[in-house]
DNA sequence: CGTAATCAAATTGGATCCAATTTGGCAAGA
DNA sequence: TCTTGCCAAATTGGATCCAATTTGATTACG
């Protein structure tokens, strides 16, 4: 997990993470082209070829490669006509489309885990997650450590509900999402200027989380579903936060998983 | 598009399709390992390396390892965890998976659709999707040519609603199931020995498009998404034609269309 | 002056070479 | 006989080279 300012510069030496075993230099690239296109470093529309890339990059033409495929797969690039890829355009709406779906596939998953049951370990994950939860917000106030811990749990909280489903495509479907900014639950920001309204704000959430559980845990299906349609527009707040330009205010945080796959 | 049995060989010298201008040998790695994955030439579980299977399709390693890439953000491949790549498992169980997805992302195209209104355009060729099909079952019967021209428009009636709901983001989500055989649209299979149990079964589906199209043209968002859910329960019978080994039986013709990302 | 044709530069895809890492076997010692 | 360590083979990823295709520009001709 990361946290940071949303307008650092990504031209660090990436010297985490090289325990994984996995390809240094692959996995960098494609990471790196992935930020570069979520804030504008790479316009949307502009028309992206291997060869400067690469020397951007300090790297070869064939890393770079493999990852256009793979962005082009995740939908943040566009392949041409004849020739060619282009940055395509992450606009507000688009970010709107994507947790709209995205409510209506965790929706899905809440459904089926209501209808089929949840397991025991499961359940007590989710009980884990909501007494995080409770202890956070009975402070009173939210710090950003806070935050983070938020993160965690929220992240725990709606990944164990979508194994639980014990339907796969579901996840398979929601892992393009999981590549656009703010369209998943990978990521949050929060207003440090206003954390009495953010405290506000997630506290809601999370109290939509103790309901959504009531509804999985009582096999109550349609109200699971429609519960965890309404709570992914929690995050349709942040369209309204990004202009056109996709630029985060200053005064807001973002923490955000770092990419693996 | 393609008409064909299932179980022919595709070790053919691909004539097909030179025009499009794109990389001849890409394509066909890419078309050629998700048939052979598809069919369980490669089985489920298998260990693929690039170098065998580059040698088996007379290509170097470079276009194999662009299409494993390729082929994992499919879901059709897993990566291992320090090497190589596994053949997916594509069990009954996980195309029903995915078609019950398919009838959560449909389902609210519908309902987007029937919300924000559909084009002039976009109502005209729905209309007309529906008059190709009145023609075709008030005959009566089936013909194998008939079933072709059901794909057709069967494929253009669903793609013309995914965009009429003009959320990107559902297109985007369906695209990996695209590439699970009977799990989208773009494949069908029919028992040639049983035309009459066919041809009710489509005239069923046929009569569906029908109350959908009702749905959305009346503005009925609710019961269009309901109706669009419960329209792709259609497809769920392939599963239970398809044993665990993936065998379609010999009297099955199977319709889908040529995979071209 | 406009249009078409040809040629050069750029870009992409495939093949091959090289380095790094892992896997598996074989041998030696406890 | 079992375990451990080392070496070789295999596999993967990156870099570079080469071919094919496209773009665009310049020139020549109408």
């Amino acid at each position: 997990m990361l946290f940071k300012q949303f307008d650092l510069n990504y031209d660090r030496p990436a010297v985490t993470k090289t325990e994984t075993g996995m390809s240094k230099h692959g996995q960098r690239v494609l990471i790196t082209l992935r930020k570069m296109i979520a804030n504008g470093e790479l316009p949307p529309g502009e028309r992206v070829a291997e060869i400067p890339i690469a020397e951007r990059l300090g790297v070869s033409r064939t890393p770079v490669r493999i990852a256009f495929r793979t962005l082009e797969q995740e939908g943040l690039l566009r392949k041409g006509d004849r020739r060619g890829y282009t940055v395509r355009a992450i606009t507000p709406t688009e970010i709107a489309d994507a947790i709209e779906v995205r409510g209506v596939l965790e929706g899905l998953a809440a459904r089926l885990a209501s209808e089929r049951g949840i397991s025991l370990p499961a359940r007590s994950h989710l009980i884990e997650c909501l007494s995080t939860g409770d202890a956070l917000f009975s402070k009173g106030f939210l710090t950003d450590e806070d935050m983070e811990t938020y993160h965690d749990f929220n992240m725990r909280f709606h990944n164990t509900i979508i194994e639980a489903s014990r339907n796969v495509a579901i996840e398979d479907a929601l892992s393009r999402n999981d590549h656009l900014p703010f369209a998943s639950v990978s990521s949050i920001a929060f207003n440090r200027d206003d954390m009495t309204g953010e405290f506000r704000r997630f506290n809601f959430s999370h109290m939509q989380h103790h309901i959504i559980f009531d509804a999985i845990d009582n096999g109550q299906g349609a109200r699971a579903e429609a519960l965890m349609r309404e709570h992914a527009n929690a995050a349709l707040r942040y369209t309204q936060i990004l202009g056109p330009t996709q630029d985060m205010p200053d005064n807001f945080t973002v923490i955000e998983r770092e990419d693996t796959a």
